[in-house]
DNA sequence: TAAAAATACTCCATAGGTATTTTAT
DNA sequence: ATAAAATACCTATGGAGTATTTTTA
């Protein structure tokens, strides 16, 4: 659509002529009303006839009737007026709208969301944010972890939350913030002799049989093998292949199979029969991090990223 | 509603910002297109931007991310567009509804009819508006002879029709246009020996018997009385109490009851064993007028006028 | 490095002011 | 006769032009 017709156009003229109107179209008295005098009024109501008048065709436009005291509207200038006031309502939404856009009042957020990340904050960080940006439509999506980078370069989430270092190479067109230290729990059974202790070395678990967690949960089991080697004993793991889900693991250490080594954030899937303790061992932690795209100019991501920087200086 | 803080907003800097966004946010090209040089359109940018970002709040508002190349919009920009490309859109159909209601292309026309009044032009020039004017909304409102003054006194109606002079007090407020010369016709049975002529004068009727029309129909009634009795003879008079509509006279008429003497646009009307035939003394002729509120300044009301008189020029 | 946007300045077109005349009640 | 709008003329702000610098891919 092409407006440039309109470019010659004196908004001022369409504000006077509502002006006007709104006084019972007394030139004088709108005169003062506006601060201005009222020759320039007047001549400012004709300029806008003028500007009508010329506008495609020839034909003299009168917005209102001078042979009337006070003066009246003409049809066309109730048809004007009609329009006109459409026409600066959406001008004023229009501002109004791009100043809250740029604060980040109204708009949209994707959120890469997975229920193994940051299943401790984000909650919280969602509640502040939902707060505080009441307008921003918050779309949460829950995606598989390996999915959630390829999503965030291809525009479809915003800010997802990994591990760090993430899956896959460093990308310089993706911005890390590190939110939360990731670290290590073991899932004992109530009755077991070190659900006693309070904190636990990993050493002390070199005579139970260990069931590791599915892929997804913890995909460096790797890791944590070598990590039992280099607390100097051979751990002994379980077959895993049939357990496909953290809760079918938690049952079978609930049955007294083994033991779990896990990261800390599953310790909020309570279940009878298990209890967590910390394994103190510094070696295993790791962290998790808030990722998104380097060159995003968006302010809502800022904004969130903001709240979520807050919350994290008031949880330490 | 108040719109005073968008006096000073300049539709010219939007036109640009739209403009540009259909060059895919190229300023110098956009600037070629519009006929003006690149700095005055990154100056106007700039300025509206400016304007944007200091209208309520302090916040800084930009429309385009510099940042990258080609210039994106920022999600501000784009609700400023969407918002923004509506409001123009109404100012162009503010503009163009002006220029049509000024022309009297759009609106309203109130016209009261009357089916005894002007029935052999009145269907010809409505056709004729209708066809000049498709878009104004011809309202016709059938409504008692004796309403009409009233009706178009409180601008309940725009036009009537009246017999010349009408009802009433003569009003300067009203204007007024003869548009036909109304004759009188006798109403005869078919078989009446006058059937024979063409055109039958009043004195003939001087044996006959006479049914008057009611009221609504000929309201000069007594003057018919007098003028027979100024053309030598006294009228034979049937008592007309239950004659309530003209198809009821005719009836009459048909029955060989009596004569009856008619305005001439009741011949409209055609019945089985009735035929009509003019009076030609010229001293029963009346006119029929077109009357309209003298100060109306109704362009619409004009142009009616207009094609009705030459509807007048074209049947004489 | 090359294309495009921003900056610095100059000029004139026009919004607004003052004084007066015209118009409508 | 009077209140209000139109007309005539004057002044100054800001939009558009030219020349140049800065920025981004």
């Amino acid at each position: 659509m092409d407006f440039q017709h309109l470019s010659h156009f004196e908004l001022r003229q369409v504000c006077y002529f509502m002006a006007i109107i709104n006084t019972g179209n007394n030139f004088s008295e709108t005169a003062n009303r506006l601060g201005i005098k009222q020759p320039p009024l007047s001549q400012s109501i004709q300029a806008l006839e003028k500007t009508l008048s010329t506008y495609q065709s020839l034909c003299e436009v009168k917005l209102f009737d001078r042979r009337k005291r006070p003066m009246e509207l003409t049809q066309a200038g109730k048809v004007f007026l009609e329009e006109a006031e459409q026409a600066l309502t959406h001008l004023d939404r229009a501002i109004t709208q791009a100043r809250r856009a740029s604060q980040g009042q109204i708009g949209r957020l994707l959120v890469g969301i997975n229920n193994s990340i940051a299943n401790s904050i984000l909650p919280d960080v969602l509640k502040q944010f939902q707060y505080r940006f009441p307008n921003v439509e918050l779309m949460l999506h829950e995606v598989a972890i390996q999915q959630e980078i390829p999503m965030l370069k291809a525009k479809q989430l915003d800010i997802i939350f990994q591990r760090s270092p993430y899956l896959g190479e460093d990308d310089p067109n993706l911005s890390l913030l590190p939110i939360l230290e990731e670290y290590f729990v073991v899932a004992l059974p109530k009755n077991h002799p070190l659900a006693k202790q309070t904190r636990i070395s990993l050493k002390a678990l070199a005579k139970d049989s260990i069931i590791l967690p599915p892929l997804d949960v913890l995909p460096f089991y790797e890791k944590v093998i070598v990590l039992c080697k280099e607390a100097g004993f051979e751990p002994q793991i379980l077959p895993t292949a049939v357990v496909t889900g953290v809760v079918t693991l938690l049952s079978l250490v609930a049955a007294g199979v083994g033991i779990a080594i896990l990261p800390n954030h599953v310790q909020t899937l309570h279940r009878e029969g298990v209890v967590y303790r910390p394994i103190h061992d510094a070696k295993l932690t790791r962290q998790v991090a808030v990722i998104w795209r380097q060159n995003d100019s968006s302010i809502i991501v800022r904004n969130f990223l903001d709240i979520l920087q807050n919350s994290l200086v008031d949880s330490w």
